[in-house]
DNA sequence: GTCTATACACCGATAGAC
DNA sequence: GTCTATCGGTGTATAGAC
């Protein structure tokens, strides 16, 4: 998955261990806090208490760092997708977890950075598809069991709503609701009409 | 609008002046071509032909400059919501502004950068809600002249073109269409329904 | 107005000891 | 596995000449 880039050769440290992961951690938590221009090895190392070489012996680069901290988010996310798929309100679920889970601050500072990045922009293009794929399986679900073909087929209202969880999670932390409400409203009829209750 | 940070009784350029404006355009090209990692006074000195120091003549500091770069294209982009709202069709010509004018990849990196410049997330909300306000306009006046009232009052509507503009450029930009179609058809059906033909 | 020159800090990445 | 030490480069921002 992470491939060298600079040092071929170099020996790395365990994909997985303690430290690999708490590299991670810290990048996560950095650049959530202060955006991807402080997510350097020495703000890494300083933030997990190691040194600033050891980083570049769990990564051969920053962008293979910033590349797995992606993969590693976007694996956790694919999964708690795929967990409510599999729950008694998928549609419920789902739409929570994009609400709740979904950081647009992060959210922004990687898609800034795959603009850059080439393989974090292929690890993008992957989770975006993915995660599409998971709502339109639960769509199509939902549909089917209620027996109605609504005006947009699964894979609109899956777009449709990717791109609502975004806006209204962008928006609520610049502290911006105009809309909003009407829009929560619209969501909360959409969900009463096609998953009223819990059934599976 | 440009408030000194550093040396507040330093001698500055004249704002609106040709280097003034060059500046601001380079900054523009290097954000949306390789990101605000390398938007630096070097580079913005180097992509306009003049020397690193000039930059700080005309500008406080890189904040200063990046705020006054956003305020410049908001303001454009606030001009042409405005012009589009006078014309015949606003609704179809404030959707046009939106999809072709508006650059998916330059508002991630702004959105990145508002998360830590706190006088830039104050220039982007400002955005969000004036050009909110502008759409508003357009719908309130467009229902009313089709004497109906959608099952989503204006602002809900106004909110949910913004969400689909900023989406469908952003995955469009990444090479991902799942369900852009579905949405452009649904787009044309609103469209169709609101606001037929040119009419004033 | 625009320049040269520069202070000072931080960056990615590596060599090689233990 | 983890360290010290370091290279060469680049960043912001300023002093002061012309």
């Amino acid at each position: 998955m992470i491939v060298a880039a600079t040092q071929p050769n170099r020996r790395m440290g365990p994909v997985g261990s303690v430290n690999w992961h708490a590299m991670l951690d810290g990048a996560e938590a950095i650049l959530r806090d202060e955006g991807y221009a402080a997510l350097t090895s020495r703000r890494i190392a300083e933030q997990i208490g190691v040194k600033q070489r050891l980083v570049y012996y769990y990564f051969h680069t920053m962008d293979d760092l910033i590349v797995a901290t992606f993969h590693r988010l976007s694996t956790r996310e694919l999964e708690r997708l795929r967990q409510a798929l599999s729950s008694d309100r998928p549609l419920h679920e789902i739409w929570n977890v994009c609400i709740h889970t979904t950081d647009a601050r992060m959210i922004s500072e990687f898609m800034a950075l795959a603009n850059r990045i080439d393989a974090l922009r292929a690890e993008v293009i992957r989770f975006i598809k993915e995660s599409r794929a998971i709502r339109v399986q639960a769509l199509t679900c939902a549909f089917e069991r209620q027996s109605k073909q609504g005006p947009i087929p699964p894979v609109g209202v899956a777009l449709l709503a990717t791109s609502l969880a975004l806006a209204l999670n962008r928006e609520g932390q610049l502290g911006v609701d105009d809309g909003h409400a009407e829009i929560q409203a619209l969501i909360n009829g959409f969900f009463a009409e096609v998953e009223p209750n819990g059934q599976r």
